[in-house]
RNA sequence: GGUGCCAUCGCCAAGUGGUAAGGCCGCAGCCUGCAAAGCUGCUAUCCCCAGUUCAAAUCUGGGUGGCACCUCCA
């Protein structure tokens, strides 16, 4: 298996720290506001790698956090006047519904900043009594960016000599622009925590830090972790940040191997508040199937941009009703495990970085010749037990295909339209066998007037939603 | 201003030195009472210029045009 590091900038064969294990970090959300399609991407391209990393024979260990200690979550409780947790609950529920609905599977953890506290006090501490890290009069600790001579490593920045020289006044006292603080003191604020460096919040960086020392490292190696991943924006300062902290109070680096996902911009804009472009899951999952936003998001390389649009939107959902319909002719089939040269070529393509893209090329012309086979030899028994365990096989690494195939076809459509779609068939169906062929296309009409496509098989006559 | 990424058929999108995957759309045909679905066939020389090479979409240099990060951010 090869992956892109985006520090090294390079595909590197991977390798885990420990033969058949794989340690894996993923930043999470923060939980004050509806997670958008950015947040969607990449907890998809994540998921992708643990079922790719576990199809390899893999015992991946993941843990994305929950952020629910942060500046605006608590913005947000003073304006709504709730208690902090009645927000974060909230917001981690419905995280987790989403995610669901679009295949998401549930880390192996889901650390929370509130629970990793004892965790964070002592990676300061051991920062302070490195000397990395300092305190300023008014109760702040800064992490000292000078004295981390690898610092900007991660992110390749040449740090700007007019910034380093600059002694930031006014409210701050600290000794280097670029220093970050991992703990904020707070004094004339209800939502603080009680530290051996005082009152207050811990900063933003040192939660991943401190739960990776906390549930993932290895104490003894040379990193810390296999992979730390995240969305591309993290690298700088998040990620560079992080991995200073990491490398200055224990000893050992951080991750040997770093992924970081494109960004999701709609309709050529970046997602964003200001803009009011935000594109939120649930009202996507409103109007499209969860699996088809799994399909659509995951059909282009996960280190691209990638350029969201309903238009495309619905190329991806035909292809998608591709899958479902080969689904449908071989429906009632038992589930199937063995190996074929189809998931062979799978996995194997998806394991060079996740190529997504060759893989969707590989399932089009699999389901084309499974087609073709099926038209001209109906009772090919070989190549259709073969072909279940293809779809089994692409359901697992993949996670495209889970539905029953009739109901994926009805999607959004209510119970009362479905009894009178099916009246009108049957109707239909009894004006074909009387010949009576323009009754029969009248009544078609009224059933395409659903938005729906009819179609006539041996088996019987189905309809999908458009 | 600093750092970095990208530019492949009408649209989406792989391929990153050996002669252009796949999907959508379109056209023709098979199948069908007619459709739909399915199948078959057809449809690009890779932004521009110069260079390296037996060989470049793929490497180098220079243009042009997009974009991201440098502040909270997936």
């Amino acid at each position: 298996m090869h992956i892109f590091d985006s520090v090294q900038k390079t595909k590197r064969k991977f390798t885990p720290l420990e033969e058949g294990k794989v340690t894996l970090y993923v930043c999470g959300p923060t939980v004050y506001d509806d997670a958008h399609l950015g947040h969607a991407k990449s907890a998809l391209v994540f998921d992708l790698l643990t079922r790719v990393l576990e199809a390899n024979g893999y015992t991946v260990t993941y843990a994305r956090n929950i952020t629910d200690i942060d500046d605006k979550i608590i913005k947000k409780a003073i304006e709504q006047k709730k208690d902090i947790k009645e927000i974060t609950d909230f917001y981690t529920d419905a995280f987790h519904t989403e995610m669901q609905a679009i295949g998401v599977k549930r880390p192996t953890l889901e650390p929370k900043a509130t629970q990793s506290l004892e965790a964070m006090y002592a990676l300061v501490q051991q920062l302070l009594d490195k000397g990395h890290a300092y305190q300023t009069t008014d109760g702040d600790v800064y992490f000292d960016t000078a004295s981390d001579s690898k610092y900007l490593s991660l992110s390749h920045r040449i740090q700007n000599e007019e910034d380093k020289q600059e002694r930031v006044e006014s409210s701050s006292f600290k000794r280097n622009s670029a220093d970050f603080a991992l703990w904020k003191s707070v004094k004339d604020d209800s939502v603080t925590f009680e530290s051996p460096f005082g009152a207050g919040r811990p900063g933003w960086h040192l939660e991943c830090s401190a739960m990776i020392e906390k549930h993932l490292a290895y104490k003894d190696r040379e990193f810390a972790i296999d992979i730390h991943g995240g969305g591309a924006d993290l690298l700088f300062p998040h990620h560079e940040n992080e991995a200073a902290q990491t490398r200055c109070a224990t000893n050992h680096a951080l991750a040997n191997y770093w992924m970081h996902n494109g960004f999701v911009n709609i309709d050529g804009e970046k997602m964003s508040k200001s803009l009011g472009n935000s594109f939120f899951l649930k009202d996507a999952l409103k109007e499209y199937d969860g699996e088809v936003l799994r399909f659509y998001l995951l059909s282009t390389h996960y280190r691209s941009d990638f350029n969201f649009n309903t238009e495309d939107l619905m190329h991806s959902k035909k292809r998608l009703d591709r899958l479902y319909r080969l689904k449908k002719r071989l429906f009632g089939l038992a589930q199937n495990e063995q190996e074929t040269a189809f998931s062979k070529a799978l996995l194997e393509t998806l394991n060079d970085d996740m190529n997504v893209s060759t893989a969707l090329a590989l399932i089009d012309e699999m389901i084309s010749g499974a087609n073709e086979t099926l038209d001209t030899a109906g009772k090919h028994k070989q190549l259709k037990r073969e072909t279940m365990a293809n779809l089994t096989y692409i359901e697992k690494l993949l996670g495209f295909g889970l539905k029953n195939p009739f109901e994926y076809f009805q999607f959004g459509v209510d119970s009362a339209t479905k009894e009178q779609i099916d009246a009108l068939i049957a109707k239909r169906n009894e004006a074909k066998k009387a010949k009576d062929f323009a009754l029969s296309d009248s009544i078609r009409d009224e059933i395409l007037a659903f938005n729906v496509n009819l179609m006539d098989t041996p088996q019987g006559t189905f309809w999908e939603k458009i």
